[in-house]
DNA sequence: GCTTGACTCTCAAGTTGCTTGATACTTTAC
DNA sequence: GTAAAGTATCAAGCAACTTGAGAGTCAAGC
């Protein structure tokens, strides 16, 4: 079935011009042109405009957007695993906003003291961490504090996506050959290897001694992290939380 | 407590740029100046500033904030019901999307079939209707379907807002008016009465005959609105809802 | 009293993600 | 066979900011 920009705008709710301005930057480009000139979508474009979608609402720039899904091991179904949580995570930040709600009411009504900064509980803090911590998650790490990530990946290039994410399927085949030679996580290999992880994870965030041992419970209790991990090798994930916890003790502050 | 445009900013997170130009456009004005030409914000335009975060969040533009927020009888504690409303249906609306992505998931790995519609549910239709709903809302109305609302209110000014509110003020302690003197629904007086409010209403959206009996039924049904229209009379919400049905049985199509 | 650094101001230009409008060709429906 | 509806390109406009330049202000430490 092929879609014209008409089609593609009723079913998406997107317009037209926004469906040619895609087009336009390359983040949506039609499956083909007619000899009119036309543009027809098919299948695989209506996956990627729900992507597009779901990154939009998520309040992701389209030059991001692309950069993400153009990137070669773009993975569909991760993806969207991700925007589910960062998805319940708004819901989290809704439902503060809306007992901030609650506050003010009875504030005014004066039946309650408030201190003023409560009256923006949930505006900034949470939707800006959920930002970060998508850039992250897309990556499959997922921090608790970040500050400097958005300014660094924001001028990534879609090569550097690709490069960063094939570093981190490396270094975690890496982490698997390790375990599966029976290493201690104390031994010097895998100290070193801990040590790129390290590395790896400034691209995104530096962290401290104590958010980098907070990312590694991080892992272990998140389902997603540890499905993902897991299916490096089925120890992955406490390997790395004791891997992680020495190299952090000793080398970290 | 005074708080500079810094100082907010570290409060609200909204950033001092943004700070400035809302007060460059007439949105948001310090409560006064220094001599030194330093914005000064006090207790009553925290209030604000949180108003029109909220406002903001849900999407509407800062010309229509403004002429909300400037109209005369804004109250405040009503405004923050609506709020509150209009969030918990953006969680449903978010709760959407989670189903969207579990079902393109299981689509995604071959377990289910899904039709390229379903791809899109849950961003569009019911984020629109929020936010057409709410504007009405904003007056006191809710009804189920508003499309023509948003481009008749767009060029509404301040003195357009607070016209109408009036009128559906007055409008309504007429029929607690009409409700002492123990008047029929089916009078001709009430019918004139509700022709006025059908006229009313067409300010913001024309209903047919269902649905404008669909929204005399809202208002009984919605604790908010309830509790709005029995500030003038008691029995005002039975009263309403017979009258207006007599009126659309006989009068809309 | 003086410097330093953080903070403030204004004003102009740039940015993002579109929308609108002009002009012109193509397809569809009666 | 013609009108209505849909397509294209290209340029300009718009909302809500952000960024940058240039200049004055304030508070702390020496």
């Amino acid at each position: 079935m092929k879609y014209t920009v008409n089609k593609l705008s009723k079913l998406s709710g997107v317009s037209i011009s926004a469906i040619r301005f895609y087009d336009e930057i390359g983040l949506l480009k039609p499956t083909c042109r007619g000899e009119n000139g036309y543009r027809y979508y098919e299948q695989e474009q209506l996956f990627l405009l729900q992507q597009i979608l779901f990154f939009r609402e998520l309040g992701f720039q389209l030059s991001d957007i692309q950069k993400i899904i153009g990137s070669n091991d773009f993975d569909k179904v991760a993806a969207l695993g991700s925007h589910k949580r960062v998805l319940l995570q708004n819901i989290k930040r809704t439902k503060e906003l809306v007992n901030t709600i609650n506050k003010t009411i009875l504030y005014l009504k004066g039946k309650t003291t408030m201190k003023n900064e409560e009256l923006y509980y949930g505006f900034n803090s949470e939707k800006q961490a959920s930002y970060e911590k998508y850039l992250i998650d897309i990556s499959k790490v997922s921090p608790d504090v970040i500050y400097e990530s958005k300014e660094k990946i924001k001028n990534w290039k879609k090569a550097d996506w690709d490069r960063c994410h094939s570093e981190g399927d490396k270094l975690n085949k890496e982490f698997a050959v390790a375990i599966e030679n029976d290493l201690d996580p104390a031994s010097e290999t895998v100290q070193q290897l801990v040590k790129r992880h390290y590395e790896w994870i400034k691209n995104f965030w530096t962290p401290t001694k104590h958010t980098y041992i907070g990312l590694s419970n991080l892992y272990s209790e998140h389902e997603d992290f540890k499905k993902f991990y897991e299916r490096y090798n089925s120890h992955m994930i406490e390997f790395l939380v004791k891997a992680i916890k020495i190299f952090a003790e000793e080398n970290l502050s």
